[in-house]
Parts: structure tokens; C-alpha cells; sequence
DNA sequence: ACCTGAACACCGTTCAAGT
DNA sequence: ACCTGAACACCGTTCAAGT
């Protein structure tokens, strides 16, 4: 009974499976040749050593990536559309991204996006060096927060909690810390409740993409960094 | 001779050096005994384990972050001034901000920013939920955008290479590819040069906060996240 | 209260040897 | 071309024993 040969797809999609199920730590070469039933040192004729072999499974993973297609009717929308797409890809393969980032491949793995985002950007009426500065800030953008809302998922019982910051005290201490929150119980209660990441994500990407598609707002480019913002214009009502 | 006996603090101290400069992964009990000139197994009794070792050096970092203080004359840019200078505090410590994101206590990290931040937004007039989302995005922004850009800096050589998708074929091959990039050379010239991190992150950032800032724009709450965005098609293989 | 060496279980990796 | 077991150097951790 001759087993059939171990390939070194078979022994990348144990390697994948093990990380998807315990995380990136549980993926031992000895584990993992017992989950093949061979001998450890099998696998290294098969991927050369474990760095290798991480390296391979975040080459998938990369590239498994995949085509964005844009949905929506202005090229605003269709930029938000990317965006939301992304998110949840990425969503769907916490340890994989996980080590995509370790590596510090997360920006090579978003340049399919990053195509499409060209595009949206051009149609949008942007061109040249501006063009690209608007598509790099939605792309930083977009892994930043996807990068956060991971993070805070796998954070520990938070203490301080958020929203003890902002129960200011009601002694008379209240007025000994210098530069304290303002009162606004709505603020308070607001940020104590847990963070909604996927509407602050979309109000954040909507504003940034409008404001950045918007020419002659004061989002230009300046060209003096310390220039001090005049005052948003607010509308009387 | 009698030695002055281990202290806790003298194991941290030893530690974060051996992170600061070679990285946690250089970080072992045995080397960390060498450096200290004791037997390994003294460090337990200081320290419990390798584990809380890491995690008191984490605490420690968190703390050290200390409070921001946001200067420039409307709200908008002492915002901006709060959000510049977590950047930079940020880049001073690579290794352990590495550490804490792994940790998932990067926003434990900045609550003290996070009141700067509320004091700012509320003195921009904004109030309860909305002066809350508006703060909650600046945050994940910053946050996010300075986990990209050390992402960036850690990644090996990239291929292929931002730049080159945005160089078309001449050949009669241009046409074939569907959604490909639109003809536009000073495009293409920018995403092949290096970002600049700093530029993407004031633009940004400005871009954020005067669109949040400014009421009554499209960039509100429109209460209806799911709408019409078909989902992309999943990346068959 | 603090420190020690010995020992254990577990790593990744190399290598000469098999088929 | 593919697989094997033995061996090496290195981990984190426990523990009984010292002072």
C-alpha cells in the first residue's frame, strides 16, 4: 500500500488549516507533520523551513485576495463600494491578515484595490499628482481601519473603560483637573457605549472621499504644513 | 561582597532594552538572565513569566505615552496638532507599539488622547452622538493610519512594485484588460514614486475633519449602512 | 525574601542514510 | 525524487533545595 506522494500544496493547505483554527502560534512543524502523518522532517524537502513556509501561506492569501469590482452610480459611491468590500475580506481571515501584517505585506495585498481605486479617482475628474494623493489617502485609510477594528476586537477587558473618562466628578475636584471633558452627557453616554466600527467606517470614508473630491476645498494641498486651517464657514439657519 | 539584590524594575529595564533594540523576538528568559548576570530562574520569581513580562512591558509603554497638549488657534487645528503629535510619540517606539498592537491595546494607548480630542470637537460645537462618532473617527484614523505606516516601512521589497500597474502596455494588449487603468501619466509617475507618508497623513487628516467639522454636509449619519451595495462577487479560484 | 542548578517538555533545523 | 530517525542547539517553565 503505497501512500500517494505529500505535494507541497498538501502540506500548505494542513499548514492553513491549522492556522485558521488556532492561530498562527499552534502552527508547529511537529503538529503539523502529525496532522500529515509523516515524518517532521518531510516538510522541510517540501518548503524549505517554517519562515518559508509562512511566507507561502501569505503568498495565498495575497493573491486569494482577488479582484475588487466597483458597484454604485458616482464614482464617490463606488469608491465607498471598494472600501466596504475590502473591509469585509478582510474580515472573513483574521489570523491570515494577521500575518500578512506581521510581514508587512498589508499594502501589496491591497494593490488590486488600489487599480480600481485609480479608476474611480480618474472618472471622479482628479488627475495627476492630485489623483494619486487621493487615492493613497483612501487606501491608508482603509487598512488603518480595518487594521484598528482588528485590534480592538481582540483587546482584553479595556480599564480604564472608554466611558469612565467622560463621567466628569461631581465633588468639587471637578474643577482641579485642568483641560477636563465638557460637560455633555450625551457625549458621555455615547462614548461609553461600545464603538459601532462599521458606521464609523463608512462615516469616515463618505467624508474623507467627499471632501477629497470636492476641488477647492481646503483639503488642497498646501504645500506649507504648519499653515493654520481657517475656520470652517459655518452656515447660518 | 554582597551584590544589591534583583528588583523587578531592573529585570524591566533589561528587557525593553533588549526589545528596544533587537526586537521582542531577541527577548528569551536565558539571554535576559546573561544581561542581568543572574540565573535564569530568578527572573521568574521577579516577573512570573516570559508572558506578564511582556505584558508589564506593554503597561509600561502605555503609561509612558503620557498626555497630549494640542496647540494651534481653531479646533480643527489643534485637533490636526493632537493627531501629529501621537504620529511622532508613536515612531519614537517601533518595537513596543508593535507590542501593544499585538496585544490589542493600541486604543487603551490613546484614551488620553481621546480626550483631547473630545474637549476640541466639543469646542468646534459639536454635541452627544455626533461630537462622539466625529471623535471615534479621528481616532481610528490616526490610529490606523500610523499601524500602515510602520506596516510600510517593515515591508520587504515589494513586487510587484506600486508603480507598475499604472504603466500600461503600448501594445494591442492594453485593450484586452477590462477596468484597467485610465491613461494618465503624471498618475502613473506619483504611485510609482514612494509615498510620503507625513503629506497622506495631513491631507488626510484635514481632509477628515474639516468635512466632520462642518455640519449639514453629506458626510452625516444617514442611518441606513446596508443599502444598496450589492456585494462583490466572492473571488472565485 | 530571594536565588540556584537540574530536569522536563517542547521547539526548529541539519544530516547521513535509506528507497 | 522523496522520506526517515537520530542528534543538536535552543526554548519556557517547574521544583526542590539552598541562604
Amino acid at each position: 500500500m503505497t501512500r500517494t506522494p505529500l505535494t507541497r500544496d498538501d502540506v500548505l493547505d494542513a499548514a492553513a488549516a491549522l492556522v485558521k483554527r488556532h492561530g498562527p502560534a499552534a502552527l508547529t512543524m511537529r503538529k503539523l507533520a502529525a496532522e500529515l502523518g509523516t515524518a517532521v522532517t518531510s516538510i522541510y524537502w517540501h518548503v524549505g523551513n517554517r519562515e518559508s513556509l509562512l511566507d507561502a501561506l501569505v503568498e495565498r492569501t495575497v493573491t486569494d485576495m482577488g479582484a475588487i469590482r466597483p458597484a454604485g452610480r458616482t464614482p464617490a459611491d463606488r469608491i465607498v463600494s471598494v472600501a466596504r468590500a475590502l473591509r469585509r475580506e478582510l474580515r472573513e481571515r483574521p489570523h491570515l491578515i494577521a500575518m500578512v501584517h506581521e510581514r508587512g505585506l498589508t499594502e501589496r495585498m491591497f494593490l488590486p484595490a488600489q487599480q480600481a481605486l485609480v479608476h474611480e479617482v480618474h472618472a471622479a475628474g482628479l488627475r495627476g499628482a492630485r489623483a494619486a494623493d487621493v487615492v493613497r489617502a483612501v487606501q491608508f485609510q482603509v487598512v488603518g481601519h480595518v487594521l484598528v477594528e482588528r485590534n480592538r476586537e481582540r483587546a482584553p477587558a479595556q480599564s480604564p473603560a472608554e466611558g469612565e473618562l467622560w463621567n466628569p466628578p461631581r465633588g468639587p475636584a471637578a474643577a482641579r483637573t485642568p483641560g477636563t471633558s465638557p460637560d455633555d452627557a450625551a457625549l458621555a453616554r455615547a462614548l461609553a457605549r461600545p464603538a459601532e466600527p462599521e458606521r464609523i467606517f463608512l462615516l469616515s470614508v463618505r467624508a474623507l472621499v467627499e471632501s477629497l473630491l470636492s476641488p477647492g476645498t481646503g483639503a488642497r494641498d498646501r504645500s506649507k504644513p504648519g499653515t493654520p486651517t481657517p475656520g470652517t464657514p459655518s452656515p447660518g439657519h
